[in-house]
Formats: C-alpha cells, sequence, structure tokens
DNA sequence: GCCAGAGTACTCGGATAATCCATGTCCGAGTGCGTACGG
DNA sequence: CCGTACGCACTCGGACATGGATTATCCGAGTACTCTGGC
C-alpha cells in the first residue's frame, strides 16, 4: 500500500480550516502552514471538494472554507476522499487458473481484509476534526 | 500509504506453502501460481524469511516452506513482515513552527491515527493462514 | 563391489535497468473590486 | 452626483518537467545429486 502523507496533510488543512471559521483561506496560506507547494494543497482541496468536505471560491478574497460543520467530518471522510481504493489490493494479474490455490485464495482473502478494512474505517468514523481542534487549542493553552 | 499488492501476494504465497507441507516450493513454482515474475517472490520470501516465518534452501530441490505453523501465521505477522513502516505518515517537511495549528496538530493526529492503526492490527490478528487454508479448500470443494 | 572425487544441474541472493506514481513548477481561465469616464 | 464600462489584481484549475520508489530482468554464489575412475 502507499505510505503517503496526504491524510495527514488534510487533516491539518481541514483543522485550519475549521480554526478559520467562515473566512476564505486561500491555498497559499494553507501551503505557508503545513510547509508544502500550493499545488498539493490544491490537489487535496479538489478531492476533497468533490467529497463535498469544502467549498472554493475564486476571485480576490477567495479561497477555501468547510461546506460542513467541523463536527460533521469523520476521519474517515477525510481518509475516503483523499485515498481511493481498497487499502489493500490484489495483484495486477490474475492468479493462475490452473492451480487450485490462486483460483480460490483471492476471494476467502479478500473476505479477511474486508473485515479489517472496516474496522479501520469504523475507528476512523470515532474522530472528527472537531476532536482534532479541541486537542490542538487545548495543547496551545498548555504550551502557553 | 502505498496500495501494494503485496499483502495479497504474501498471503498467496503462504498459503500455498500451507497446502504444500514440509516439501520445498521453489520460487518459479510459487511465481506461476501467482502469475508473476520469480524475482517478486524471492524478495517477498526475504522478507517473510527476516521475520522468520519461512525457511530456505539453496540447491537442487531446495526451495521455501513454512518456519512455523500455519495456524500460528496471523495476518498481522504478513502485514507486519511485508509492509515495514506506519500505515499513516506524518509530511516529511515539517510544518511552520510560526502556526499555531501546525505545532499541535501532528501529535494529536497521531493519536488519533494509532488508535485506528491498532483497530487494523487486532482485526488482522485474528486470521491465520490456515484460516485462509480451510477457506480455499471449502471453496474447492464446493466448486468441484 | 565400494568409495572418493570431480562435474553438473538447480536454487537462492544481490546488482542493474526500465517503468510507474507522486511531487514540484508553471501558465491559462475565471472572478471580484476599484477606478475612470460619460450622462 | 450616479451609473456603467473598463482594467487590474488575485485566485483556482489544469498541463508539463522532475525525483523517487517499485517492479522486472539478469548474472554470480552456493549446494546437493550423479557419474566416473580407482582400489
Amino acid at each position: 500500500m502507499r505510505h503517503s502523507s496526504r491524510v495527514a496533510v488534510a487533516v491539518h488543512v481541514l483543522t485550519l480550516l475549521a480554526a478559520s471559521g467562515e473566512e476564505l483561506v486561500p491555498s497559499d496560506a494553507i501551503a505557508g502552514s503545513v510547509n508544502t507547494n500550493a499545488a498539493v494543497i490544491r490537489r487535496l482541496l479538489q478531492a476533497l471538494t468533490r467529497s463535498g468536505l469544502v467549498r472554493t471560491q475564486l476571485g480576490p478574497g477567495g479561497g477555501a472554507t468547510l461546506a460542513v460543520p467541523a463536527h460533521q467530518i469523520t476521519l474517515r471522510d477525510v481518509y475516503d476522499a483523499v485515498e481511493p481504493g481498497a487499502l489493500f489490493r490484489m495483484p495486477t494479474a490474475p492468479p493462475n487458473p490452473l492451480c487450485p490455490i490462486g483460483r480460490h485464495v483471492q476471494p476467502a482473502l479478500e473476505r479477511h481484509l474486508h473485515r479489517a478494512s472496516d474496522a479501520l474505517a469504523r475507528e476512523l468514523s470515532r474522530s472528527t476534526i472537531a476532536d482534532l481542534a479541541v486537542d490542538v487549542r487545548a495543547a496551545a493553552r498548555h504550551a502557553a
């Protein structure tokens, strides 16, 4: 599976948008906080927009903002938005149909892996962006 | 995250070895069943050997075999063996230390993601290669 | 007939090239505001 | 003084290089079997 930091960056972006309230935040400003390129942010925002989590506004004073309240956005929503496709994937080349094992392993394996993916998704569903924002505020207060 | 089919291939290989009992299976034969290159199989076998799941034997009549009983190999063991590193990763570039959110998002996020990864690992621990082998035999009998 | 030795065939292990995906950079399309001009 | 039209600055969206990682191919190292020659 691709070990990527897309989920981490996306959560960072959404938490930032949640802290910004109603005002629109341009991708350049977000990129400054995340310390990456603005194009990366825009690509993530595109994925989040397709999933209906954020809205973007063109022109001066434009930018991105949450499309739904932060407490309604779970980490699972973020994961599904920015990590398309299943966690586990079957090989591209089909197994040898002559091999009795190759014929039957994949369906059985898919059942087991599907259960595991469901467990991951359930746990991700228990955390929301609002929870993260609370944690961040608490950490900031503690550090001050 | 890396969406790869290594786990699927590794499970296929281990199930094949479990069905082969004590006899050594060369990587070419395994590659024929999985329908991929023998080098891919050998690399997977190296990872599985490092984790102590299989043993390999050099020379004629050589090959690979399970180093521990199939019912002691969980899918989590396989996952850990062939997918090193954490499921979720923080971005390589550190966030802007001037941004109050960037400073505190990552630790909080890591806690939430760690819980989710644990849930995944727990569910993977519930399935073993022996379970898969049983499923495969049942499917083969049903198809016959 | 039995034993020792070399030869051979087969396997894994690592090094090397090709391909694919993700990331970083750039330019065009679209929008809202400000300004200037005419009525 | 008010309305309208133009121009400009700013933003997103997509297209194009670049780097790294993963995958596929090839060759060398090592081992067990076998055959042959000698005793």
